[in-house]
DNA sequence: CTTGACCCTCACACCAATGTGAGGGTTCGA
DNA sequence: TCGAACCCTCACATTGGTGTGAGGGTCAAG
């Protein structure tokens, strides 16, 4: 598929998926007129990619630990030097607060959206 | 406290208290002389916003989520507007959908990396 | 051959969070 | 009274993720 397809199978605008290749987070094949091209595995690549980016990891850090989550089993050690683990298990360790604090907020959240539908409308 | 002893406090910058409060996140009260004054419940307000930011809430939304998180039992319900309450309920979907892709991904960084370490060096 | 729907690169612009520093007050102890 | 260590406001700069558009190819259908 060329990056319209893969635009509107992944709700993201074209400008972003170069974006991403830009910043080395995906890659596609060109045509002979250069033209991108993708297969079906992107789709997948793309929405994983956009709910961490969401979830709010920075490019850089979602470029270090794509290759670890490419095929679920087949993980292929890069050269995985001391410092790269180091950021991993860093960035593993700052995923677990942001979950933890995400978790206690949204709690609270829906614990006030309840208490508000309990309540009969205040009118006036 | 004034303001030097709250960024010690948060680990914040000055600057970035300043920042809240023009942003509507913190309150504070002022000396004579124009100083910023804060007791004790600032400290967790601010650690709780930086949670927040760091989850990657901005703080357009913080400021709308925060007045139904400040005392856990004592739920001042604002004029809780249909709109807010439909913006709180997406937010908190968002959270939630946020918090199930953070937590697959540091699954899969933790399944690595606990993988890499049960492998004996590859002493090249 | 032309039109319309694609695609390309390049580049400027925006926003939120944050850095940084200039220019200038206050307070307090030496 | 001087200097250090605070504090203030203002304002420009930077970074990352985006928006947007100009200027220009490709290609299939009419």
């Amino acid at each position: 598929m060329r990056i319209g397809e893969l635009s509107e199978r992944t709700g993201t605008p074209r400008r972003l998926l170069r974006y991403y290749e830009e910043q080395g987070l995906i890659v596609a094949d060109r045509l002979p007129n250069g033209y991108r091209v993708y297969d079906g595995s992107n789709v997948d690549r793309v929405l994983q990619i956009r709910g961490l980016l969401d979830a709010g990891l920075p490019t850089r850090i979602i470029k270090q630990i794509l290759p670890c989550l490419n095929k679920p089993r087949i993980i292929h050690f890069p050269d995985a030097t001391p410092e790269m683990l180091a950021t991993l298990e860093d960035e593993r360790d700052r995923m677990t607060e942001r979950i933890r604090c995400l978790t206690r907020n949204r709690d609270a959240v829906a614990e006030y959206l309840a208490a508000v539908r309990e309540t009969p409308a205040p009118s006036v």
